[in-house]
DNA sequence: GCAAAAGTGTTTTGTCTACACCCATGA
DNA sequence: TCATGGGTGTAGACAAAACACTTTTGC
């Protein structure tokens, strides 16, 4: 059995990384201008090939990690497009993943040397292959998953109010949700510590600061409860 | 742009199938004695390479109809599995696909053909490279995607009585269901129809059988609804 | 003193759960 | 006539949704 599989096409395998950021307002995505023909220019995701000797999922990490520096990012494995002419440039089965990240964690520095942009996720520029796509199922995931696991918390700050946790559920379920039954729900859920320290920047009277509890974090992300 | 990514790695591109089926009492999965090197003659997930000039989907689609002889059956990607060294005999990444099938439809002779058996979940044989795993996954997608979409129709006979349907549920959640309850449940979905024929195979009063209105059905599938 | 966001309870509504008896029929 | 599975309703618990006023403080 030297070499079983010697007759089968040999494929690209890629992935690509749809982040998420949240700026307190607005869902974004994190782009970049491809740097590679075809396509060299246009606005894309963060991809790369898989290689011989690493897995998908390190590839995936690999690719994160040269784009934001960042290690200890939420990553999750979404879809694999196996297209033939997906890719104009070769026969290229992508794995797409989705990764949520702090957006001040991603300084202009970082912007700068990849050529990378936030945007909004309803204002995208045209993007190269499938992204589009991508990023729609994506985005679906995300809304899908946050009902039922506390991810939310790796959009947000280490520290943040209440409105900024309301916000972002807002933003990932596209919905206004009422400030009293949310705030009951999400103390009921024994996750929030409030800090002592408040937020004066968007109120005169200020908003306590919440961290939240990682041990819960860990226990509800693993039993999948009724989040919201 | 000749050759714009002829630098890269090629990978062998796998699907692998992981077929359901229902007998009325218990689900069951669909394996195969494998006839390739490594690991041959042992038992193994319904598998194929993606060729040059086909998506993966059609891959899985291919295999799926080469084992069973089938069309329009429920498939479904569960998930890309990209370990270095998952399989042996390569570097071998692979898809995998999840199937729901009418356990009537698969018959003897394709059993004769493909050295394939269903075996109950719960009494699985030893599984070549990850495939305990992939069976895993998709059991536990199966459960999900169940629990808020109504492809559970797809395990059963075209005519179905109640208990046949709430014993696949159960089978499904590993759980035992209130008989009120779920039919209540069942009958405000107005996805059923009566029809005047019974089963009396089961009992001497006889079971109404049911159909399922494709139409509901459909938008049922799409909409996410909270199902049981 | 007033504008602007923070913080806090109650009532209503609907959904999920638990639970037990009569019916129809073939043997 | 009796054994077997088929079919049906109600009450209580719980969770979700709707809804508005008072507090604090910087200006």
């Amino acid at each position: 059995m030297a070499a079983p599989y010697q007759d089968q096409a040999r494929l690209l395998v890629a992935v690509d990384c749809i982040i998420f950021g949240f700026n307190g307002k607005e869902l974004k995505a994190l782009l970049v201008k491809r740097r590679l023909e075809p396509e060299m220019g246009r606005w894309s995701l963060m991809g790369g090939f898989v290689q011989q000797e690493e897995s998908v999922e390190q590839a995936a990490t690999r690719v994160l990690d040269q784009l934001t520096g960042l290690t200890d990012i939420y990553m999750e494995q979404l879809y694999c497009f196996g297209d033939v002419k997906r890719d104009p440039g070769g026969r290229v089965v992508s794995v797409a993943f989705f990764a949520l990240i702090k957006i001040d964690d991603y300084d202009e520095a970082l912007m700068m040397d990849h050529h990378s942009q936030w945007f909004s996720l309803n204002k995208l520029p045209p993007l190269v292959f499938d992204h589009k796509n991508m990023i729609r199922q994506a985005r679906q995931r995300l809304k899908e998953k946050a009902s039922t696991h506390p991810i939310g918390f790796a959009l947000l700050p280490l520290k943040f109010t209440l409105q900024q946790l309301q916000g972002l559920y807002e933003a990932i379920y596209e919905t206004s949700l009422d400030k009293r039954n949310f705030t009951r729900k999400i103390h009921s859920l024994n996750i929030l510590h409030k800090l002592g320290e408040k937020d004066k920047e968007s109120s005169k009277k200020g908003a306590f600061y919440y961290v939240f509890d990682r041990k819960k974090y860990e226990q509800l992300d693993k039993e999948a409860i009724q989040f919201l």
